[in-house]
Formats: structure tokens, sequence, C-alpha cells
DNA sequence: TAATCATAATAGTATTACTATCATATCTTT
DNA sequence: AAAGATATGATAGTAATACTATTATGATTA
């Protein structure tokens, strides 16, 4: 698609070395995609991930203050990446309607090729995204972790999006609601048409997901 | 509410020896409830629950094989009693709209009473359900659990809500789609409500997220 | 009365999720 | 070129986790 490069910055708040500025940093992200998306959150460790870049574990502590954190910065990533892509899929539009289909588009596709030239790869952080996301803010620590920035992204990708909502029906009073739902909603239908088919209806090859979404959400707010 | 003794069974695949039989097991489960929801899924073991009842830890071991075990297990509690409160619902009744969105109310609203005399308290359980149920599912595993039949309530009341919808709108292609949507985006939006406000519409007092799903799933079918 | 059963107590293991310390290699500054 | 700073690596150590195994004890049942 793009083939401009993509310079997704992050917010400091959530590493404690940016590992995009170091090679070893780099490694930790890109070969921690690999381990989480084979192994699941669970059972990937930083002594594995050590091992496994020939570094050590300790090393990694110093880009990350945990496992979890690295799964905050992870979903982040994906955030500011998803953010990218609408603001570059809207610009120049000026029906709202044609706005809001792309932004479903890009929140309930599946991503089947790593675009960027970066070393991240998106076609596995989807995967994570779908299969551990969750567990990012499902924490004892959210309220905390929430007023340090650490979801800012995701929600302001939720806020951008109902904006066109709000745009095509100004008096609509869930465009949060909408949004949040066909974003989670699309990653669970995703989990779901793999491991729990029945409750789903994904016929092959088809972009039911999107599908449904899209006019889920028209018929929401005509 | 009801003044009926219910019965909830649970599939003894679920378990290694029945809770419900001896005054341990109920132990186990009624402050396991407590403690999960105090302390958060992760944090919670079988060594604090065990001194928490003054119990040994290798006893509830006997009971439940894993710490994830008792979560699929207290999901799958969850489930049963939901499925109950459907049928309970829904029998006598013709019209398969009311049936629907009586389902909705049941799958939506807010647990706010302890109804049952058992010794589950379903307003902490709900509290469970909507923090810590996705971890139930969200495992490397899930394949082989699903095939032992660790989800089959969750896929039942799935099937049953989803009846409704064909019964309204007979060839409306997503009724699973639509309604697990509904039951997982009901979770989250309760869940963000809390903690991550800014992902919803809800106001102080209002049953907006039942209205919300009632109104989107009237739309999405009608 | 003996057998069995559930529970408790204790010990032990491999792994996890870190923290701390120190050595070393490299890069920067003067 | 020397001195200092910085990044990484190697090693060790800790408390807790998620169990398993063994044995003892007290209660129930045959």
């Amino acid at each position: 698609m793009e083939r401009l490069r993509i310079q997704i910055t992050i917010d400091p708040a959530l590493y404690t070395r940016d590992p995009e500025t170091t090679d070893l940093g780099r490694k930790i992200v890109s070969k921690s995609i690999e381990m989480i998306d084979e192994l699941g959150f669970e059972k990937f460790t930083f002594k594995k991930l050590g091992l496994a870049i020939n570094s050590n574990e300790s090393s990694i502590y110093r880009y990350f203050e945990s496992k979890h954190a690295l799964l905050v910065y992870l979903v982040s990533w994906y955030w500011s990446w998803i953010e990218y892509k609408i603001v570059f899929a809207t610009t120049n539009v000026s029906d709202p309607s044609i706005k809001l289909l792309s932004c479903i588009d890009l929140l309930t596709k599946d991503v089947i090729e790593d675009t960027s030239i970066s070393y991240v790869n998106e076609v596995i952080l989807h995967r994570i995204i779908v299969a551990e996301s969750s567990k990012a803010y499902h924490t004892k620590d959210i309220d905390k972790e929430n007023s340090k920035g650490y979801y800012k992204t995701y929600k302001r990708v939720v806020q951008r999006v109902s904006d066109f909502v709000t745009d095509i029906h100004p008096t609509y009073e869930y465009p949060h609601m909408l949004i949040s739902t066909v974003i989670e909603g699309a990653h669970h239908q995703r989990y779901f048409s793999k491991h729990l088919p029945s409750l789903t209806n994904v016929c092959e090859g088809k972009n039911n997901i999107t599908e449904f979404y899209k006019e889920l959400v028209l018929n929401a707010i005509k």
C-alpha cells in the first residue's frame, strides 16, 4: 500500500528506554511479537526472549520494566499504526459516510500484509491484538496506568472515528459506545471464528466480519 | 426475584471433584469469587485462598487442577445461571421480540442483587465475568479445552438467543455474531464505563448500555 | 473393627519475575 | 590518546508461583 516511511511515535511513558533507537531495542520488539504469537502471552518470558535474540534477560529489563509493560507498548504501537492509516485514508475525503466506512474497514478487516518496512510485522502484531490485547487493560492497575496515559492512543482512535459518526448523525447518543463495540467486537469475532466458530457466522473466504459491522453501524445511525 | 431453589448443574469436565457436594468445595467457590474480585485473577493464588478459608493449598487442588480451571468453572457457572434466567423469562411468552428484548436485558444489565440462596454471590460473580472472563478463553489451549466442552454453556446461551433473532427475522445472516457482539460488548462497556469512560457514553443512573444494545439489535434486524 | 475417604501438613521442584552487582566493550569528550 | 560515560552481558540471588508427592490424621462406611 503506502510506500512512505511510517514514523510511529510512542509516548515515553510506555518504555524505560526507547527500543526504537537501538539495535537491541528493535530486536526486543520484533522478536517479542513473534514469541508472544507463538507461545501466548502467559508462557512468554523475558528469559526466553533473551535466549532467542542472544541477549540477556537483564538487558531487556532496561527497555521494559515488565512483560506487561511490553504488551502495553505493543498495543499502543498497533493503535498508533491504525491511527496513521485512519488519517491517511480520511484526509481530503469530504463525505463523512465514506470516511466512516473506511475506518470500519481498517478496524475490522484482517491484516494480511506486512506493509511497513520497519522491524514490526503488522500481520503478527494484529494476531496478538486479537488474542492478547484485552489482557493489557484487564488489570487491577488499570486506573493508575490509564492516568499515566498508557491507553491514550486507543482512546484517540475511538474519538476520531466517533467524530465521523457525529458528523453523520449529530444527535446520535452513543458514538463512542458504537465504535468501541465495533473494535472490540471485530477482534472477538476474529478470535471466535478460529476457535469458537459457533459464536459467529463467518463464511469461508468472505469478509463477513467487516460486512456485519458496516451494516450494524449504518443501521444504528441512519 | 424468583424464590425457587435454583439448581445449577455443572459439567463434570469442569472440575476434578464436584465442589457443590462438600462444605470445603462450596467454600472454595464462594471465597474464590470474593478473592478474584478483590485481588484480580493474576494475584489470586490457591495458597492465599487456602489461608483465607483455613484450608490447605493441596486440598484445593483436589477440586480444581489449576486456578485457570477454577476460572473456567466460574464462567460456566455464570452462563448456566444466565441460561436458567433466560429460560425462566421466555417460557410461555409467544412474541419472539419480547423474548429477545428480555434476553438482551438479562445479558446487558448490571447485576445488583444476589438473588439465589446459594453459596455463589452473583453480584460479585458478574463483576468477575466483566473483568476477567475473557482470560478464560484467551489461552493457547483454547482448542483442546473447547473440545472438552469447557465453553458449552456459553455457546448454548448464544444459540438460544440467536434462535429468537432468527424467529423474528428468518433470513438475517448474522444472528450469532449479533448476539456474541452484544454479550461481549456489554461486558466491555461496563468495564470501560468504570475505567476508560471516554470509550463509552454512559450517563449517571441511566441504563445506557442496555438501551444502546436493544436499539442496536432492533435496528440490525428490522 | 477394618477399610476407605477427605482433609491437612509438610516438603520439595522447576519456573517466574524480577533486582543487584560487577565486568567488559564501545563510544564520546576533551 | 586518555578519561569518562554508557550499553550490554554475565552471574547470582530472592521471593513467590504453580504445582506434585508423601505421609499423617480424623471421620465415615461396610
